[in-house]
DNA sequence: TTGACATATTCTCATATAGGAATATTATTT
DNA sequence: AAATAATATTCCTATATGAGAATATGTCAA
């Protein structure tokens, strides 16, 4: 079998460096049509109409006609499962500086331990 | 141009959902031989080779030797790109309601700002 | 050394790109 | 109607799959 089809599901879709590109101009929530894209992404007219195709299939943005313009919109809610998914391995790195803390005060405590010890010899 | 390899990026890595799928199995943090995530998973030992051997390339796993087996570990550190960019993206489901709020006060702020207008011209 | 076991690699094949170029479609204006 | 503008679609090609089957490699045990 080939590769799963870019539009199987928001994973595939999101793999394409220039479709994260393109969601990103549509962050703000609003309306934008085809043009804005290729003006702001300076990608030829023919990929971002491919691309969007791509993104409003799997729900990422949708599409509604204003003349002879279409305007596209970010559907953020579809990219929920990819936060879910990687959400579950969030502690991993999240944590890991609370375990370097507590090795670093769990040194300073054998260390201040030993001290007290070659004290205790003095005495 | 074709797709880009899976070995590209993380983003590539994880868009097939075997591989999601065996990272799962090793999410606990601790060291799995192949053949357990063959026998958990109930895929073909080459396959799940396969793929351990993309999630390696990408650094989402490392390996390890312990006599015949081949130890794989998660390194979650590398997905942490993947939460980043999609989290970026949170606020949109997490805090609808309250957009939906602060559209409705724009627009009532505007609507006075236009009473006021026309009341200025009145005078 | 000879098996037995665990894992990796190679091979083939059907399929799906993504980019570029050209063209088609749809809407607007004159 | 004709020209213009905005967008979508089609055709082409090189390339990278992922699955399955077969095989190779590496390691331990008797």
């Amino acid at each position: 079998m080939a590769r799963a089809a870019t539009t199987t599901d928001v994973f595939n879709a999101i793999a394409e460096p220039r479709r994260r590109e393109i969601i990103a101009v549509l962050i703000d929530g609003n309306e934008h049509a085809v043009g804005e894209v290729v003006s702001t992404l300076r990608l030829p007219q023919p990929a971002v109409s491919k691309h969007l195709s791509v993104l409003r299939k799997v729900g990422i943005v949708t599409v509604s006609k204003r003349g002879q313009l279409r305007m596209y919109r970010l559907n953020p809610k579809e990219l929920k499962p990819v936060h879910d998914w990687v959400k579950m391995y969030e502690r991993f790195w999240t944590h890991q500086i609370d375990k370097v803390k507590e090795r670093a005060e769990q040194k300073m405590m054998q260390r201040i331990a030993r001290e007290n010890q070659s004290t205790k010899r003095e005495e």
